[in-house]
DNA sequence: ACTTGCTCCTCTAGTCACTAGAGATCTTAT
DNA sequence: ATAAGATCTCTAGTGACTAGAGGAGCAAGT
């Protein structure tokens, strides 16, 4: 685990733009990295496998909180898993949910694809897919 | 279907906050409704069902942008069959990659849930859960 | 009619999570 | 030694809200 990589690397390897690390930084989700002779940051595997869990949660819909959170856990593997358990879960139910919504989304769209094959506008029934009263 | 509605009631129906109802009319996404004497907004049904909609949508992911063309999709007064069949076949496309990165991310979800059920975080190996490559 | 209290008005400014640009400095390759 | 490219800091802009100030409208009780 040798602490080399350059920023632009680290970018590249983990899918996050460099503003987007320097920022993380900033707000102290990403530690500091030590720096070169000329003040550039340089960075470990760590930081590269710790970049790669925000990207992914991120995409997973976990506020930067959240992330905070299961990274500090992660750090502290001697306690119980039951919170990142109950974090977990809730994201869980909150994407299957996500999925259902899109698949109806998804149906309508075929039917208006389907119809327009045979030459008529569909009656377009895509707010109905997604117009279901406020409870959520 | 009576345009009496005032903006509270719309926003308690339909789940948006009445600063952001006036955002989206602001930047065109909900049309001007009529006022009252009093110059208070007032809403028919339609408005309803269009808010929704939106926020729908907006909890799924979609840009506002997005939502701009998929309300046009559903407004579609006599436009060429073409044209909505090709708006359709690409927020289909867009739709369908959504459903499969969130099914790809559930099925990592449920692997952490699992995990954690069987132990200690240090089991849950959370951060390799989330920490492939960025392939994107 | 008056007051209390709630809803609504406009407008400005703040938040979150980035993202882009300017201008300077460092590093590497020739 | 020099040119190309990567990186530095700093400021400002973006999208999509969200909160607050200060004021006007309206319904109900006295």
């Amino acid at each position: 685990m040798k602490g080399r990589i350059p920023i632009g690397v680290l970018a590249r390897e983990s899918g996050v733009k460099i503003p987007t690390i320097r920022y993380y930084e900033s707000i102290g989700l990403l530690p500091e990295p030590v720096r070169s002779e000329g003040n550039r940051r340089l960075y470990g595997e760590k930081a590269l496998i710790r970049l790669r869990f925000i990207r992914h949660a991120r995409e997973l819909g976990f506020e930067v909180d959240s992330i905070r959170e299961l990274l500090a856990l992660a750090e502290q593997p001697q306690q119980s898993c039951a919170k990142v358990d109950a974090l977990a879960r809730d994201h869980l139910k909150a994407i299957s949910h996500r999925i259902e919504r899109l698949s109806a989304l998804r149906t309508e769209l075929e039917h208006m694809i389907k119809a327009c094959a045979k030459g008529r506008i569909a009656q377009c029934h895509i707010l109905d897919a997604l117009s279901s009263p406020a409870s959520s």
